[in-house]
DNA sequence: TTCGCTCCATACAGTTGTGTATGGATTCCG
DNA sequence: CGGAATCCATACACAACTGTATGGAGCGAA
């Protein structure tokens, strides 16, 4: 009856660790009591807590973005795919984002995985916004201002900023203007 | 020659270790040996850490916005303190700002004080740019995408979003449009 | 000078967490 | 069934840090 975890459910209870209690809940001991095991399966899955950071850091940079780029190519229409883009992300887990930012800000190597994330989703907005009929030469200024944008509303806990929603999103994206005209 | 410290030595302290360390970095045992002293002189300004971090939060707030509002205060022109705001706000140390963000995930007393200065900065964002000749209907709204695009610039590290620029957020808090046009 | 107050050093106990070593339990497979 | 590999528990040494207790150095005032 004793469960026998693999490594990917440790990483999986590492997500959730970071989404509630923050990058200094990632923790062997921590997890092991959450798992209801000892330390011992960690070092045996684990080399060091090192060695686990590092491979939660590329867990949660491939889960945030496999997923999400299979189900944005199925839809055909840049426009749409554009606000499922948007959906996605404010649906996305505020606590978890949160908490890589924060880690990263302590740790060089989950810097390094955090912005090498951005870089890549940075792209993906630009083009996207080629496609949808903003000028190639204003797509990736306004990229950057909008993915800032929701880079902020994570960071600040999206409590308290209800008046910039997906519509806004949507609407500075394809007119380069924050008020609901097309 | 043994200097003594002041509680505002071992605050200002607190904020460079924050800067730069994270908030993983405040520990009592660490601003001591940064100080030269021993933690006998801690023990002694504060009761205890939590009461350290709790005066340090708020040490925060202080410091980073007396200042501000009493030299933004000595400008005529609506639109030249809006300038100088967002000078300011690309001026200031984004380490300390990205920190005090990661502090609050994990810890809900500073989260409150983060809340508040946010709140207050917004509301005097939003009344500055209804000043500035924004329709007060639209000035919510586009003082809290300004404010989220320059929270996500901070907690994105500020490199490699050179394309957002004090002009970009001059022409959208003016117009409302992201392009450098009156 | 001498008392008293302020500020700091030192030493100790307790907590939390890491990493390792060793042995036991379970499961796979010939 | 019977190894053999896989996975986990327990125990230990070690490190970082907190909080307290106690004593001592320095300085101002009477």
């Amino acid at each position: 009856m004793t469960q026998r975890l693999s490594p990917d459910d440790w990483l999986n209870a590492g997500l959730r660790a970071l989404a509630t209690g923050g990058p200094g809940a990632v923790r062997a001991d921590r997890l092991a009591k959450g798992l209801k095991v000892s330390r011992g399966s960690f070092y045996w899955h684990f080399t060091s807590l090192g060695d686990y950071e590092a491979r939660l850091a590329a867990h949660w940079r491939d889960v945030t973005t496999e997923g999400v780029i299979e189900r944005l190519a199925r839809i055909d229409a840049p426009v749409d795919r554009l606000r499922a883009l948007f959906s996605t992300a404010f649906d996305a887990d505020p606590g978890l984002e949160r908490s890589m930012r924060a880690w990263a800000a302590a740790d060089a190597r989950v810097a390094e995985v955090v912005t090498g994330v951005d870089r890549q989703r940075l792209a993906y907005l630009a083009d996207l916004l080629a496609q949808a009929g903003v000028a190639r030469g204003e797509a990736p200024a306004r990229a950057q201002l909008i993915y800032l944008a929701n880079l902020g509303r994570v960071a600040a806990g999206a409590d308290g900023y209800d008046l910039v929603t997906i519509e806004t999103l949507m609407a500075l994206a394809l007119t380069g203007d924050d008020r609901n005209a097309p």
